[in-house]
DNA sequence: TAGATTGTTAATCGATTAACAATC
DNA sequence: TAGATTGTTAATCGATTAACAATC
């Protein structure tokens, strides 16, 4: 966690700790990294750099590859997923609710606490354990509960306004689901998650 | 879309579109690259670039920028959004629910038309104008309405086995939005939307 | 041993940034 | 005119791939 890490590599690093847990799944001890090339479609030499960049420690054996259990836990333990990180959800429209539904999250660190949404009819539901607050509670529960992440579900019109709320209320990192540019103050980190975009590239580069 | 575009152009240029859209809005006729790329913190020069390979032909002018309007409708008609591609939701959990009740993919040429679930008490209820039909229809429906994206919002245990049956059923293109790596042919193409890639990528280049 | 794999260096490739003449 | 911006080339930077000695 504490250099940043290249977006690409990150996204490998992702694909391998699923493979992991696959072949985990099966009861196969070791992996190598034409295995795993052949599987993702990616070099193998870059596989055997990125391992590296993982854990330098984490030797693999010739002839036989990497013990699939040490590799998993290496990247687990340098991506952190042990170390939780409390988030808070703000809309609980399908969006909303699919993200608090998703238990796999907490394997990976992320911890979501509760939700919040300004309908008062929604407030005091509770989604997998998860509470529906109203927004107005927001700075309060985010003090108590010490929650530096909201992930922002709702719909465009309202996105930049919450999102001014939410860094008012004392939110540092914005996970941004909506398809919007926020414009935040220059110490707020925001993430757009664009399913636009990803759906762009998946057409344009496969589709004709 | 001739093309393959890099990842990263793509997603820079749904960014630009973000933008627009905004500038649009507020009836502002042109926009330049400084201007951009003090928004999106981006580099200017990258911007300028990028516009080129969106349209050669869409030029900017000196001392006041792009025409909003028609980069615009540039990066629509170089990305197809007018193309419509049809796609069947294949699940009917949170998140295939909150993708087929997301209005906007019409907007950028992704048509769903329908959904698809094992279970018999989902067959036959409408969300946002999209049927649920069995599982077991896909084939028929597929040829029907000559539809090749099948969009998989599945839980893991059962993607792969899922994915098979679309691939069997005539599905060309998945887009997998369960964190499993499927096993499909060589020409059957995957995209996958990784949502703890995501979020790995936002806490370990943000966060500490 | 023969053969497969790692780890790493060097070579290649592509993407980003800097710089600046041309334009209005 | 002075100043801001485009379009484009050259320079830089970083990521990917190839190659191969070392290992078991």
């Amino acid at each position: 966690m504490k250099d940043k890490m290249p977006k690409k590599v990150l996204e490998r690093i992702a694909l391998y700790h699923s493979l992991l847990v696959e072949y985990l799944d099966k009861n196969i001890e070791y992996i190598s990294s034409p295995q795993i090339a052949e599987r993702l479609k990616i070099n193998d030499s870059q596989i055997r750099k990125d391992i590296k960049v993982i854990n330098p420690l984490n030797n693999g054996k010739c002839r036989i590859g990497y013990s699939v259990i040490e590799l998993k836990k290496s990247i687990e333990q340098t991506l952190g997923f042990s170390i939780p990180k409390n988030a808070f959800i703000i809309g609980t429209g399908n969006l909303g609710l699919a993200l608090a539904k998703y238990d796999n999250f907490k394997n990976y660190g992320l911890n979501i606490l509760a939700l919040f949404d300004n309908d008062p009819l929604k407030v005091g539901i509770e989604f997998n354990g998860k509470k529906v607050h109203h927004i107005s509670e927001l700075p309060e529960l985010i003090s108590k509960y010490n929650v530096d992440i909201g992930i922002l579900t709702i719909p465009r019109e309202y996105s930049q306004s919450t999102a001014d709320f939410m860094i008012k209320s004392g939110i540092k990192y914005i996970w941004n689901f909506s398809p919007t540019i926020l414009k935040v103050p220059c110490e707020i980190k925001v993430w757009n998650e664009n399913l636009i975009a990803s759906f762009l590239q998946f057409t344009c580069n496969h589709i004709e």
